[in-house]
DNA sequence: CAGCGATGGGTTTTT
DNA sequence: CCCATCGCTG
């Protein structure tokens, strides 16, 4: 690079290592900069992550410490991926022998198994997911005869989830904290969970977390060897630290303080769920001495896209203040659309993404970026519609679904007799004709005993106290386990899940339900077993499931993103577009309600983080009016669009002149009113202002709107099949089976059993059987 | 024990 | 509006 401003005057030195050559100024001072407290503050694009894995590979090279003896922490584990893959390009298989790069939950993990005896625990716990977390606080809570209505259990799980992330034991509590759940038993309920854990030899996320601090805390030796070992450490997106992290974070470090840590203070985005962006405000306060290198310099967007977001983030007050300026050349403004409605919105981006699809852009560098998720519904549609690739990010991850978390818990039960959580699960799944009645009384007995339900269930078998159909079905599948868990011994832990699927009666299960969704859950499960093929043994495969697997679902067609702005942090892409900058939607009304002023500080970081992730084109749009929640609102611009520098936008509006607003855009083959028609002739009767009700009403009576014809390239492109005739049956993912009743092109007219009659592209449907 | 209607709640999300 | 969950009923 041709570098022109002063303190990019990076000298190509011949001398440095070739994983320093291509650093500007800052980045190398970070880089060489080994010994003592390093705050590296680096900006959206600031090559943040280079600096870092150059540092890593230094440390390495320069032999100041084995790949072993450096700790390095991320917060997600496709952060802990991307960084051990750069790492590796740069130091080569050395890369192999770092345990302890990962995320703070899968380095405590790995930790406590190592210590587990010292919290009560055997190495082999549990690590249980909020659903498990869920249920067993709710069965405390019944215990208790709390009121559930009055105090729900998601209440709780949530109070105990801002403890631990705070470091807060049951016996830390005070008595405010105390009182925040059914009357001062916030306290006891947080005992008694913490105690039923343990009991199941299990831990939540946060205890990974809390157990680790709570030994280091009390025993010098096991932290002490600990010190010794790691002679740096590293830290990713320090910003996002929540208290619990930064405790163990400094005491980590306390003793060499060769900490170097990278945040961006505007970046913080998550202080909702206990991140504070105080500890990156104090670094220099707790490590005295400390080094701070500014990295300003972005590689990623074009002038006005910076000075964009650099003009909007200028309006928060708590900020440590960056100045951060580019040498790309020069861009288009970032453009600021007004339209009428959310529909309109939707079908605005997809024509602009077409537009720059004919522009020769790939789909994978688009992505829409909303606030909310409910925002990506309007989008899937119109996809839909247009027969416009994309993908959703977000929603129900791979393991959350029930049919893993099925597979899953027999696993555990397996692996884990002590997991009743995993038990309770399955005992009666598939449907065994084991009811509430054979559960109490297998609660009862585990109590009495002081055992596992599963241990108790055993005994139940051989007992009278149970009609003699429970006895023997629990019997069987007593011996089933048996069977399975001599298995685990001579069988990978694949073939494992395949005999268990299949001796379970769950293939069955899901062979005998023809609902549309059963297919696809069968699928998932072939999925998990072949996912599970790359793993030795099941207390390996059963930690990575709980902790590392993420599904980037692999995709070999081009498709544009549709995500959360929070989701979007750390990616980047060449076209993004912002829907639905309203007050209200953006910045969150909830989020101001909630937390005034520093709420729109962050909302407003927010905005920042997903302007500045575009590296060429950013739009921006907003609706007059939108339908949230049912509820017609009509809402007025977002305050950060009145925020933006003006001379880096560009605006425009789709509702000019002196017509009446809603009239300048609707045509025969585009009307704002299309969706109320469509399909749902009940929607027109919605709740609304007046005159649009009567608006909706009156274009109604035209009965059979002309569809919109195809102007969409995506449309042009497909030959019409020929394999799905009229009045075929067909299966559609998104809205089930339906009957064909017109085609026309490749769009095919279906009248779907439950989401009436649509419009969709043939390719989206296949025939059903 | 499944299936139904009432009910209530509905940012952001990782691990 | 859409959904997940719940308690009641057959």
């Amino acid at each position: 690079m041709t570098d022109s401003h002063p303190l990019a005057a990076a000298p190509e030195n011949a001398d440095a290592p070739p994983y320093a050559a291509r650093l500007n100024l800052p980045q190398r001072e970070a880089v060489l900069t080994t010994e003592g407290p390093v705050l590296m503050l680096a900006g959206a694009g600031t090559g943040k992550t280079a600096a870092l894995t150059a540092r890593l590979a230094h440390l390495v090279a320069t032999r100041r410490a084995w790949p072993s003896e450096i700790l390095c922490v991320t917060f997600t584990n496709k952060a802990a991926r991307e960084m051990r893959e750069r790492v590796g390009h740069l130091i080569g298989d050395a890369v192999e022998g770092m345990p302890w790069l990962g995320t703070f939950h899968s380095i405590c993990a790995r930790m406590l198994r190592r210590h587990a005896e010292l919290v009560g625990l055997q190495s082999n716990y549990t690590i249980i997911d909020t659903d498990d977390q869920l249920r067993l606080l709710k069965a405390l809570i019944r215990e208790a005869e709390i009121d559930e209505k009055r105090w729900p259990p998601r209440q709780l799980a949530g109070l105990i989830d801002r403890w631990k992330n705070r470091g807060l034991n049951p016996d830390d509590l005070d008595e405010v904290e105390n009182e925040t759940y059914a009357n001062g038993q916030g306290q006891r309920m947080y005992r008694v969970y913490q105690d039923r854990l343990k009991g199941l030899n299990a831990c939540d996320f946060g205890d990974l977390l809390l157990h680790m601090l709570n030994i280091f805390r009390q025993h010098r030796d096991v932290l002490e060897q600990y010190q010794a070992r790691f002679k740096y450490v590293l830290v990713d997106e320090y910003q996002d630290t929540n208290a619990v992290q930064y405790l163990w974070l400094r005491l980590l470090a306390q003793e060499r303080k060769n900490i170097c840590v990278v945040g961006d203070d505007d970046q913080s985005i998550y202080s909702w769920r206990g991140a504070e962006v105080a500890n990156i405000l104090r670094f220099e306060k707790d490590f005295p001495g400390a080094k701070v290198v500014r990295l300003e310099q972005n590689y990623r967007s074009t002038p006005q896209i910076l000075a964009a977001a650099s003009g909007l983030i200028a309006s928060n007050s708590q900020r440590l203040g960056k100045t951060l300026w580019t040498e790309l050349p020069q861009g288009q403004k970032v453009r600021v659309i007004g339209v009428w409605d959310a529909p309109e919105e939707a079908r605005r981006v997809g024509e602009e993404i077409e537009r720059i699809e004919r522009e020769g852009a790939s789909l994978e560098q688009v992505a829409i970026l909303v606030r909310a998720q409910y925002q990506t519904r309007e989008f899937e549609d119109r996809f839909i519609q247009i027969g416009m690739n994309y993908r959703i990010i977000g929603g129900f991850r791979f393991y959350e679904r029930a049919e893993i978390r099925d597979a899953l818990a027999y696993l555990r039960v397996i692996a884990q007799p002590q997991d009743d959580l995993a038990f309770e699960r399955i005992y009666n799944q598939p449907k065994r004709g084991l009811g509430a009645k054979t559960l109490e009384k297998m609660h009862q007995h585990a109590r009495r005993r002081e055992m596992p339900l599963a241990a108790a269930a055993l005994e139940l078998a051989d007992s009278d106290e149970l009609p003699a159909r429970a006895r023997n079905t629990i019997g069987d599948l007593m011996r089933l386990f048996y069977n399975w868990r001599e298995m685990a011994e001579a069988v990978t832990p694949s073939d494992l899940l395949r005999a268990v699927l299949e001796e379970s009666g769950y293939d069955d299960m899901l062979k005998a339900d023809r609902s549309a969704e059963s297919a696809g859950r069968a699928d998932n499960l072939v999925e998990l077993a072949r996912a599970m093929e790359e793993y030795e043994t099941l207390g390996d495969f059963l930690e990575h499931v709980s902790l590392v697997m993420d599904n980037d679902a692999s995709d070999e067609e081009e498709k544009v993103t549709i995500m959360t702005m929070h989701a979007a942090k750390g990616l980047e892409f060449d076209n993004v577009f912002l829907p639905g900058w309203e007050e209200g939607v953006f910045p969150s009304q909830r989020s101001l309600d909630e937390g005034g002023l520093a709420s729109l500080e962050e909302e407003r970081r927010l905005a920042y983080v997903a302007i500045t992730r575009a590296r060429r084109r950013c739009t921006i749009l907003h609706a007059a009016n939108r339908r949230i929640f049912g509820q017609w609102n009509s809402s007025i611009p977002s305050r950060f669009i009145d925020e933006l520098p003006d001379e880096h936008v560009e605006s425009e509006t789709t509702m000019t002149g002196g017509r009446s607003l809603w009239q300048a855009n609707w045509t025969e083959s585009e009307d704002p009113f299309a969706h109320l028609s469509e399909s749902r002739p009940e929607r027109s009767s919605a709740r609304g202002p007046g005159w649009q009700r009567a608006l909706a009403t009156g274009y109604e009576t035209k009965q059979k709107r002309v569809p919109e014809p195809g102007r969409s390239a995506a449309s042009f492109a497909a030959k019409p099949r020929t394999d799905i005739a009229t009045v075929a049956r067909v299966f559609h993912e998104k809205f089930g089976y339906g009957e064909v009743i017109g085609q026309e092109g490749n769009k095919l007219e279906i009248e779907f059993d439950k989401a009436g009659t649509k419009r969709v592209i043939d390719s989206f449907v296949k025939a059903a059987d």
